[in-house]
DNA sequence: CAACACTTACTGAACGTTCGGTAAGTATCA
DNA sequence: TGATACTTACCGAACGTTCAGTAAGTGTTG
């Protein structure tokens, strides 16, 4: 009973499903990622799979938004009024100085998930967005301090590009690396710039 | 440390057989690829490959190295004496403004290849042994320049962590989403960056 | 220089396993 | 009783891998 109508919302089997499909995930990587292993983490047979999804790839878009939303829920913020703050906490929160292991995790099946992005359309224009979010939430933040005069007069979407690129290179680096602190570093290295670059001298 | 394998050269045979899985990469991403799309890539059967690989593991880590080869060729670069000239010069390398297709195409690859270090322990030493390799190429020029008193007395691997993770994310995105200018806008920023912090005022 | 032994670089046909997917049946409840 | 949520048993295709066989050389010997 796979609709394509816009879901918001999961039952239990259905989500008991994800969170196999993630298990899975973890254990095998996507390119070994199979019906049965999913099953395999799952207290319910193969076919029961597929009376909830048409096909693997159903099963493989559902799970993106799954995991999309997943990551979207630990990002959440509220933006303050004092720009090199909310910055510093949208950081923070992208790429934590000691992220714990469950982070780690999202983040490991997300690269999983993103590399796909380059043959695959549906999970490239997924991804397109998140950035594209990412990107504005960044680039108003930045526009917020330059008109209260707390950030110079840069270009808001150049600087945003600039840290969004730095952030998903720091956590590509931490889930495809053994460099142990080359993130925190680069966030450390990045905060200064902040500070310095961006911030006014008054 | 790293022992000095003595394989450094292929024979024509095989060379054709990374060429062909090169190909087939491209075509089906690493997820998709398999032995058979391989041999259709090549101009001789299945059984073939297995004369020269023992299994599709053995392949896969030699393609590995074949393909880091190919990474370290196109971004070697002879450093001068003028630091903030040899920096932009290394970073047009990794992250031109205008890449041609054939870049384009090494980094979709290499990408494919990244996702599995997640996994697979062979896979994510050579990517750790990459990074380690770019950082310390940024690193000595950053200190070559604080030592002729063009840069400012900043940490170098902090600065290097930080340009690095800022050009490998900017790679990522420009092979994992359709953000046409977002890499150029970070590549632009980071070279503000450079001139305005990172030069000394004088 | 021809006969023989042996090596290299393959081919095509299979092997057993796993794959994605399905058909038919069953237990549970409204 | 009929819809829901499964299970068991299975299918053909594709998978990685192996095998027997062979054409084209290479080196050795009479």
């Amino acid at each position: 009973m796979a609709s394509d109508s816009p879901k918001q919302h999961w039952s239990t089997a259905e989500e008991e499903i994800m969170e196999a499909t993630y298990r899975a995930l973890l254990k095998h990587g996507y390119a070994d990622l199979s019906i049965s292993r999913i099953a395999d983490e799952l207290d319910k047979s193969k076919a029961a799979i597929y009376y909830h999804y048409d096909t693997k790839d159903d099963l493989l878009v559902a799970f993106l938004e799954f995991a999309v939303d997943r990551f979207e829920e630990t990002i959440e913020t509220e933006t303050g009024d004092e720009p090199p703050e909310d910055l510093e906490h949208v950081i923070e929160k992208l790429l934590p100085l000691q992220p714990d292991e469950e982070q780690r995790q999202l983040q490991a099946v997300l690269v999983g998930l993103r590399s796909q992005a380059v043959t695959n359309e549906v999970f490239r224009e997924q991804f397109t967005q998140i950035d594209e979010r990412l990107a504005a939430t960044v680039r108003s933040i930045v526009e917020c301090g330059i008109d209260d005069d707390t950030f110079r007069d840069v270009d808001p979407s150049r600087v945003a590009e600039h840290i969004l690129a730095t952030v998903n290179g720091a956590m590509y680096g931490r889930v495809t690396t053994d460099r142990k602190s080359a993130a925190a570093a680069a966030r450390v290295s990045l905060a200064s710039y902040i500070d310095s670059e961006l911030r006014c001298r008054s």
